[in-house]
DNA sequence: ACGCTTCCCTGGAGGC
DNA sequence: TGCCTCCAGGGAAGCG
């Protein structure tokens, strides 16, 4: 479930391994996953490169290639990456894999074929023909503009934060997050809330975000909803019951007894 | 324009 | 043990 703070994560992996090293060799085995790029442009825009740095917006990760481009990844639910040695096991399914001189590997892996994997010229005019939001984390977006994000929408306020053009980077699991952190309902409208709620819901965002960041993704927080989402578990805020339902086609998590707010 | 539903993808879990 | 169905959840497409 690779949403920001797995990005997040990611990119400081990336960061932290696969930089400066010449790509010698490109293999691509992605059917499904290129998006507006065939495996030979993406292997003559890559090899003998050197991957520069990074940016994160959301849930896609965009890699600077220098001269080819900006290669860009998305993880859809079970990609990952993985730099390891000539000797080291490779993880399966890699559906993208940079062979950099000095015998390592960059891979990217992606059991379920879910993402994308893309090359740009220019970030933020991909961001905006992809009609992404702010990012969730990005320090310009404070209460007042997410309050302006959140207006004129009229679903359940669940399906609201999860919509990338709202604000990018939530999915199904923080949605979840957020709203038990606010203490907020699922199916809340989302111009139904008052302001104190809008500002609940702004910080438990960044609050619920960044911790996540910190505790490195696997390792949550034990007064996080993530362990316990499983239908009549305890709740480990307030010690009522965790519930299942669904909204808008996905299933959601919450507490009945302290994610009361609806307005 | 928006929101809800359906579909795609694959493997693991659970029922029989 | 094997087979079947269901479920996970990212985003796109379809529909009203």
């Amino acid at each position: 479930m690779p949403e920001l703070p797995d990005v997040q994560v990611f990119e400081d992996y990336l960061d932290q391994t696969a930089l400066h090293q010449r790509i010698e060799h490109v293999y691509v085995s992605a059917k499904g996953l290129l998006d507006d790029v065939s495996a030979s442009t993406l292997r003559s825009h890559l090899t003998g490169r050197a991957l520069e740095g990074s940016r994160r917006h959301g849930k896609h990760l965009f890699v600077d290639a220098g001269e080819g481009g900006w290669l860009r990844l998305h993880f859809g639910m079970t990609g990952y990456l993985r730099y390891y040695a000539q000797d080291g096991a490779p993880p399966d399914h890699v559906r993208l894999r940079l062979d950099f001189a000095g015998d390592h590997h960059l891979a990217y892996s992606n059991t379920r074929r879910m993402g994308q994997i893309g090359l740009v010229d220019d970030v933020d005019a991909y961001l905006e023909a992809a009609r992404l939001g702010p990012d969730a984390l990005d320090p310009e977006l404070d209460v007042a503009r997410f309050r302006e994000a959140l207006a004129g929408r009229s679903g359940a306020l669940k399906s609201t934060l999860m919509n990338q053009s709202v604000v990018a980077g939530i999915g199904n699991v923080y949605a979840d997050e957020i709203l038990f952190d606010a203490g907020v309902h699922p199916e809340a409208k989302t111009d139904a809330l008052r302001a104190e709620t809008v500002e609940a819901l702004f910080g438990a965002m960044k609050r619920a975000l960044r911790r996540a960041i910190e505790a490195r993704v696997e390792d949550f927080p034990d007064d996080f909803l993530v362990p316990h989402r499983r239908d009549g578990a305890e709740c480990p805020r307030c010690g009522g019951t965790v519930k299942k339902i669904e909204v808008s086609g996905r299933s959601a998590y919450y507490c009945r007894d302290h994610q009361t707010a609806r307005r």
